[in-house]
RNA sequence: GGCGGUAUAGCCAAGUGGUAAGGCAGAGGACUGCAAAUCCUUUACCCCCAGUUCGAAUCUGGGUGCCGCCUCCA
């Protein structure tokens, strides 16, 4: 199937619909950030990587992109670890989103053009729930703010819940605050020792949802293009969110076009969770696999697709990203040791490599299939390493256009990372070089015990030796 | 109970009516002093039962299994 322009899985709609901006060439881009109590997870790093991946696809198909991801820096689990941690929440806050951004460093996901936090948007807040209140959507009950659901027909469209079932579902007390159990706030009154700020209701602290509400407009305006998050927070979060923002500006257009949520990642098969217990940090991941193995392993599925945490799934993973980096590093030794003239076909290179670039665009078009469409990055992986096997020397050309091909895929999906060996101007690189030249030596002299005894020696310390006709390379363990 | 998702080789996974991408692992071969990498060859009754169709992994109906949401949660 061809597919010439993106197309994206709708959740509000649920089909899958052509992707048309609201402005030709710009996407505004609202993607729900974490709650700063505690380090993210393995799970919460899912939606983090892949639509960082999708926003870089945006970008290579030519769009401006503007990409706001938010902090939560109050709501009830901030309040309660400051407790714990006897810091104040802004000390809390401060703390975890410098271990959030050393964490989406390291797993390569790219910095949001916005990051804004909800306790520095409190005057857009409050100025959010006045409107929402001056439209007769919302209502004060002895200093908190509630959204009434029953004055907004649309609430459940997201969801695709009817009021009857949902109001079922609610276990939450009706309370004598709350005209209807699915109420939920939007201003909080003050509790004793909680963070609060001035407000025309008395002092308190925002609601959880309208914080995106709020920022998301100030940043993109009324209207934007894509929300994204993971699927849980399609209700209540973003049901809310939509009825705050459209009973806000109360114009009747459609707070977000395209609503997009990622499945979830599972360990042993369940969800993880911080509730249950079961969950795996991004840090302790990091620590225990590469962040490319992490990033392959989130994009080998397609990102609506549940996808299960699993040792073997990440050493399966990682064992991919070595193919990856393999064919990388044979390709930079070999335009080194082997450009030259060739009867190699360079013009039907060219036409194979603009044919699988055309299926990468079309899978990555397809609701952003990721694994299809680094199941064609393989392809192109094959088809240098084909070639580089074939043929003793290659043109100029034929490295350039492998280099550039392989660049442009991991500068949008970023699971091949830089080439250690081509950094030549450290001490190690020196040293590293040195010890192939003594093994070399010892290799002609037949002596194989020595050469074998550097080769371990570097193996211990990470560095892969291996031997070709032109001579030896070197490269770094994953 | 309501809503939704999913079931493809040993493992992961794409596939949106024309008889199954890709990766990992395995086997055999080439190359290598030995390795490693790479290349070549090789592995699928697409959960079950009906139905629609000239033709279905793909559509319909019915089962069964697994997962998620309806409550803070990516």
């Amino acid at each position: 199937m061809k597919i010439l322009t993106l197309a994206l899985y709708n959740d509000l709609t649920r089909k899958k619909e052509k992707f048309i901006p609201i402005e030709e060439g710009k996407v505004r881009f609202y993607s729900c950030g974490p709650t700063v109590y505690d380090y993210f997870h393995v799970g919460n790093a899912r939606p983090f990587i892949v639509f960082d991946v999708l926003r870089r696809w945006l970008e290579h198909e030519g769009y401006k992109v503007t990409f706001v991801q938010n902090f939560t820096d109050i709501d009830d689990k901030m309040i309660h670890r400051a407790h714990q941690e006897h810091i104040t929440v802004a000390e809390l806050a401060e703390k975890f989103i410098a271990e959030y951004n050393k964490d989406a460093d390291a797993l390569g996901i790219r910095r949001p053009d916005v990051s804004p936090r909800a306790t520095e948007h409190i005057p857009e807040i409050i100025n959010t729930i006045e409107r929402i209140i001056a439209n007769g959507h919302a209502y004060v009950s002895e200093g908190d703010v509630y959204f009434d659901i029953q004055s907004w027909p649309k609430y459940g469209s997201l969801c695709k819940q009817n009021l009857e079932d949902l109001e079922a579902g609610a276990r939450v007390e009706p309370g004598e605050k709350k005209k209807d159990p699915l109420d939920f706030a939007l201003w909080k009154a003050e509790k004793p020792g909680e963070p609060s700020w001035e407000s025309p209701w008395g002092k308190g602290r925002p609601g959880w949802h309208i914080e995106c509400s709020a920022m998301s407009s100030k940043y993109l305006g009324d209207n934007i293009d894509i929300h994204s998050g993971g699927v849980d927070l399609m209700f209540p979060h973003h049901e809310n969110e939509a009825a705050q923002s459209e009973a806000a500006t109360n114009n009747g257009k459609p707070f977000v076009n395209y609503w997009l949520h990622n499945g979830f990642l599972l360990i042993d098969s369940e969800k993880m969770s911080k509730s249950l217990g079961n969950f795996l940090t991004a840090r302790a991941a990091i620590e225990k696999y590469p962040p490319l193995a992490l990033r392959f392993f989130m994009l080998s599925a397609h990102y609506r697709s549940p996808i299960n945490f699993t040792p073997e799934g990440l050493e399966q993973a990682a064992a991919g990203v070595s193919r990856l980096r393999n064919c990388k590093s044979d390709l930079d030794f070999a335009a080194k040791t082997r450009t030259g003239d060739s009867d190699f076909d360079i013009n039907k290179f060219h036409d194979e490599l603009k044919e699988l670039d055309k299926k990468f665009s079309d899978a990555m078009n397809d609701d952003f299939n990721t694994a299809a469409a680094m199941g064609i990055l393989f392809d192109v992986v094959s088809l240098i390493n084909t070639s580089l096997k074939n043929h003793d020397k290659l043109p100029e050309e034929f490295f350039t256009a492998s280099k550039n091909a392989l660049n442009t895929y991991d500068e949008i999906l970023g699971v091949i990372g830089p080439d250690e060996a081509e950094c030549e101007n450290d001490n190690e690189s020196a040293e590293i070089e040195a010890l192939i030249q003594e093994r070399t030596q010892a290799r002609k002299a037949k002596n194989f015990a020595r050469s074998d005894e550097i080769r371990d020696t570097l193996k211990a310390r990470g560095i892969i030796l291996e031997d070709t006709p032109q001579g030896t390379k070197w490269k770094k363990e994953l």
